[in-house]
DNA sequence: TTGTAGGCGTTATCAT
DNA sequence: ATGATAACGCCTACAA
């Protein structure tokens, strides 16, 4: 098999010969660690403007064992959530000298999650996750530091960027106990020990809290998409008249706007014939009429934060902590309607 | 306790002493280029297991030349736009063996350009834009294979994936005007030779096409942001009632979503007190109450066929066509009374 | 202060 | 069929 090369790039040796230096002190000016006479500075810097000489990363990275290159992982690029986690991690890595690497990992199965690692493992020196829901990845095999971003699993103990799941789904419950509701549904969320779990734990609280029984069936399980909220809205919407839920708690962006959906496909609107309280600010939530009641959550923030914490990984520093947990807010707004 | 040493990555050189054999007869069975007895084959893929050698990426970039890798630049990932093409990019590409990189472009200078230059152009092999508005790039720099989604400018040459502009718009506008409006506002777009301007152009070929003459004070122009859209909506409902419009076109879906912010802001929205139309569906526009007439792209489509010219191009295949116009087409929703 | 030379982990080209 | 070995482009002791 033949390989063919683009074009002869410009080497350090071609700077090293136009400046008549030795290519040691070509390097030595291109990293300012040793000192070097002003006038072969000058000599050498002239040499690498006319032959617009760029480094080759590569080589660097072979010889130093630092590729400056972080892996961000994610579900998928579609969701809002995902896009401002990752703009807040590049930014961030950007400024520090990093290159950010990504990969979707939706419907990733183990044959794919090896090749990941096969891909990446040599490629970046850490690794950035925001976890599918449910989560399959095996974060042993990655020998490197790790940052997972909104997940929380007990079990092991990765440094992870989190909020406060249980609080927020309390807040948006409570919000709807607070203006008169008592048929309160849950859309969404697992009874595991994630975060989808801790949110379902929130709503339970909440009614406990103020003595609301619960009842079973106004919980619609499910992993968070928007099928679970769509489909979820509609069972609920069945519901003989006297079972039917006065409010609705969504656990997350994806499955509030299923629910909206599963709304306008009736000609509905939450906070005219139903409440409605969500997981997460989005588009739909903020701009709809009436607006969505939404917990919001420093997105961007968490992105930066997650960058941030991976990087003092890799500069052998240890984080102040291994869980972050994010403030998060209720934003109320006009869904929620007083009974 | 004892602590282990750093562990030393496990090289081809580890593979070959572990098996009993050359160097090159382990990178002989691991690219399965060259003929290679069943028995020693065996003894490497043994020893390869056993160590759990995984292939030094960057290794065989430098001696191949090959990065297997491409950039991809947007403008920033919160943009379910970029979102869209960016998953569908990534997907072509990992499936193709290609690894992606990725940088947001958003308040890019020259100097920023310059570093994005310098940090990937050894790095990727080729790369794929998606350009801003407006849009600073300089495209001559890079002497690489480079494919433009979403852009058209005349004046240079390069791949590209579009869809019909003018087209689109005029859709739009034609919409409206057969549903009895005649007072039709524009807002954004710029009167350039980009997709702005085209889209520009498709209003007004319109208006003409119908015999309506046009009203400058109609026309909202500015940059593709939600600002621009929430203004010029304010400004065009301030103005005096006989010249008000009844019906707005928006020039994409963050200047469609700063309208419908406006609207909502006096409680208003579209379908009612006013119509809109815009390009590009999104979630507001789908699930909004009424929901907005839109133009839909192939998005997914748009990132797959970008990722697919260019691996054409790295791969010296010469795609079928410098330009490829994509289909898009109008959805008829709710937003557009008839008057 | 500057130059020489030995790697970094592979692939590919020679031999054998 | 297999083994040696020269690149790839760069950094970094070590020498000079």
């Amino acid at each position: 098999m033949e390989r063919e090369k683009i074009r002869k790039d410009i080497t350090i040796k071609d700077v090293a010969k136009r400046a008549g230096v030795a290519i040691s002190t070509v390097s030595r000016v291109l990293n300012g660690l040793d000192k070097v006479s002003p006038r072969t500075e000058k000599k050498v810097r002239e040499a690498v403007e006319e032959l617009g000489y760029v480094q080759n990363v590569l080589a660097v990275s072979m010889v130093t064992g630092q590729t400056k290159t972080v892996l961000m992982a994610v579900p998928d690029f579609t969701n809002d959530f995902n896009g401002s986690v990752i703009q807040g991690a590049e930014e961030y890595l950007k400024e520090q000298g990093y290159t950010m690497l990504i990969c979707s990992t939706k419907d990733f199965g183990e044959e794919d999650f090896e090749n990941l690692y096969r891909r990446f493992s040599k490629l970046a020196e850490g690794i950035l996750v925001v976890p599918a829901n449910p989560d399959r990845m095996d974060y042993g095999r990655w020998e490197k530091p790790l940052v997972l971003v909104d997940v929380y699993r007990p079990q092991e103990d990765y440094y992870t960027i989190e909020i406060d799941n249980a609080g927020g789904t309390f807040l948006l419950t409570e919000e709807l106990i607070k203006n008169g509701h008592r048929k309160i549904a849950l859309v969404g969320g697992l009874p595991d020990e994630t975060a989808s779990g801790q949110r379902v734990a929130g709503y339970l609280e909440a009614l406990k809290a103020y003595g609301i029984p619960v009842d079973k069936r106004l919980m619609v399980p499910g992993v968070h998409f928007e099928d679970t909220g769509s489909r979820g809205m509609e069972r609920l919407l069945d519901l003989p008249e006297e079972i039917r839920p006065t409010g609705v708690v969504a656990v997350n962006n994806l499955t509030c706007i299923g629910c909206m959906k599963a709304l306008a496909g009736r000609g509905m609107r939450a906070g005219r014939e139903i409440s409605l309280a969500a997981f997460d600010d989005h588009l739909l939530a903020r701009y709809s009429v009436p607006a969505v009641t939404v917990i919001e959550r420093p997105t961007i923030e968490m992105g930066r934060e997650g960058a941030r914490v991976l990087l003092e990984l890799l500069r052998g520093r240890r984080p102040e902590q291994k869980r972050l947990i994010m403030e998060s807010r209720l934003l109320k707004r006009d869904s929620v309607k007083r009974l």
